[in-house]
DNA sequence: TTGTACGCGTTATCAA
DNA sequence: TTGATAACGCGTACAA
């Protein structure tokens, strides 16, 4: 199976001392004599001995895992959060279990079944929508959920995150103050990516609040939408709407890569072409000209939840409260908008 | 401890047949009438019975981990392989064990420490020179270990990457024979990091085998250097090398930075003044200009520690031999050198 | 094809 | 402060 054979019991007969003793020299804060204690520690030590965590588990019934499921790691800002909550979890000696759904609910179902068997003492989950089987599943589990990111209107325990929609309302308004008028969203293709479908409301909500035409919608790709999509799309939105004058994408990604095409055709931007984004990634302010965006503290998602997962865990906060935790997102505007 | 507390007694009972049948009944290939299976499995989905691993895997000796380490999440290659390696494991039935080692090899021993009490089924990380310990530790241990990304020279067991040292200096002579002499190496402080260490080997090699001087190297930040620590360069590359034709950085991402701050400036870039980066980063080919750079199929590499993983775990291959694949890198010349 | 008995390595519990 | 014993929930090995 792995490295030595050794056991708590050899650990114990060389030690001269029973199974318990052992157990209890390895945990910091048990009644044993700090002599022993010592003692057995050394000869553990010399021995190689490595406890067996699935043993410790299934006798304690603590497995020690937080199932943690995002869509995918290659979006910075999950990989952010991830690592942030790990970090936090590390205190606690809970280790992570990680899931990537991939933008697919009936993946993320098959994901959470799986995790299921490995007893997590917490779930912590990137909302995005969930599949009725999902919800029906996490609703029947004793131990804490967390919905984090997107927060959903109907939680299924506790929340940490922000409104995609609000977010989204908020540049929107804020470009539209900026006098852009023709303005488009950019978006993958389709409604089944939670998160973009509640930018596109936010967009909606804002244009119409204005009386402006809310359905200035472009589509191109597959959630999550990269670069090489926003260079595609400026053939379509010229050939679409023509007089667009401002251009908001689902993220900064399409947003950096529509601004490249434009440099290519030689477009003049900023003042007769705006360019908008979402998330601010580095590349954002890097970009020439640097690029309007929302940022969100992704870090600190990752910590908040960490947090919360110790303090339930540890039995630090009751079990029947329902945290509702919202992390502030702000419109950070640059070059790409200026006018 | 989580969900239900059925057991797979309570759905034997439930069945009227043993503990086996209904553990016979969950596995696929095992001797069971089509007619009981059926039947037990219609019970256990409705007493909503959820295997517990941890049992299983402290019964049958088998865990279904596999320990994965990486420097960071934050890079995308890492985040890359790292997804590719658990789709490739999923057909295996494996999951992984994810740590992140932060560049710093202590903590990697200690997650390493950390890992090994779950009793993985076999160790994938990637080389970045390990600690002493680290070393003693793995090479005590009997299951598969696999290094990845960088290849060491002295293996502890079997390697899947590419040498980082020659990439840098196919990258450098290529630079040297477009022309470029006064070429200096960007990097992160200090050489703890190996893959950067290799890198700055390889630009040592190319220089001094066409007889540069060799020396040109400018350390900002910590690694993982990124956009912000490029940006930052500039003015120290002025200073202290102002005769500087070409500047080769230890990642796309400073590229990018400094780039950003040669545009501020004004200077003309390419013909005068190269920028060349590692690693391929999507922004490198829709940045203007393009940057020059080294692929590196990070996706492959996930792909090929994973299928030599579950074949080493499902014993397709044997456990004496040793396994060292290359995975090719390729210099790719864009706008940012263009002379 | 099914069942019985036991063991996996640890911790909870209670007694000394 | 220590030890004996009995779980924890499942799979292995063997018998029926």
């Amino acid at each position: 199976m792995s490295k030595s054979d050794v056991t708590m019991k050899d650990v114990a007969d060389a030690a001269g001392v029973s199974n318990m003793t052992v157990s209890r020299a390895l945990k910091p804060s048990s009644p044993i004599s700090e002599k022993t204690r010592q003692h057995v520690l050394k000869i553990a030590q010399e021995m190689n001995y490595v406890p067996d965590q699935l043993a410790s588990s299934l006798s304690s019934k603590r497995s020690g895992f937080v199932a943690v499921l995002v869509p995918s790691l290659k979006n910075i800002h999950f990989a952010d959060t991830v690592q942030a909550l790990s970090h936090e979890l590390e205190n606690s000696e809970l280790q992570i279990l990680l899931g990537y759904t991939e933008y697919d609910k009936s993946r993320e179902e098959k994901l959470i079944e799986t995790m299921l068997r490995r007893r997590p003492e917490a779930i912590i989950l990137s909302y995005d929508g969930h599949s009725k089987r999902t919800v029906e599943l996490l609703k029947g589990i004793k131990i804490p959920i967390i919905q984090i990111w997107e927060r959903p209107k109907d939680p299924i325990l506790h929340t940490i995150g922000f409104s995609n929609e609000k977010a989204a309302y908020n540049l929107t308004s804020g470009l539209i103050k900026k006098g852009y008028k023709n303005i488009i969203f950019l978006s993958e293709q389709g409604l089944k990516w939670a998160q973009g479908a509640a930018k596109r409301r936010g967009f909606k909500k804002a244009m119409s609040a204005y009386q402006l035409d809310q359905n200035r919608i472009i589509e191109v790709g597959k959630a999550p939408i990269s670069i090489a999509d926003g260079y595609a799309a400026l053939p379509l939105i010229k050939e679409k709407y023509p007089d667009t004058d401002c251009v908001i994408c689902v993220s900064d990604l399409p947003a950096f890569g529509l601004l490249s095409a434009l440099k290519q055709e030689g477009l003049k931007t900023a003042e007769e072409f705006g360019v908008a984004g979402f998330g601010n990634f580095e590349v954002s302010r890097f970009s020439s000209p640097s690029i309007t965006t929302v940022a969100v503290d992704s870090k600190r998602i990752g910590e908040a939840a960490g947090s919360l997962t110790s303090q339930l865990i540890n039995s630090e906060k009751k079990h029947n409260e329902r945290f509702q935790i919202d992390v502030q997102t702000s419109v950070i505007f640059r070059e790409s908008t200026k006018r």
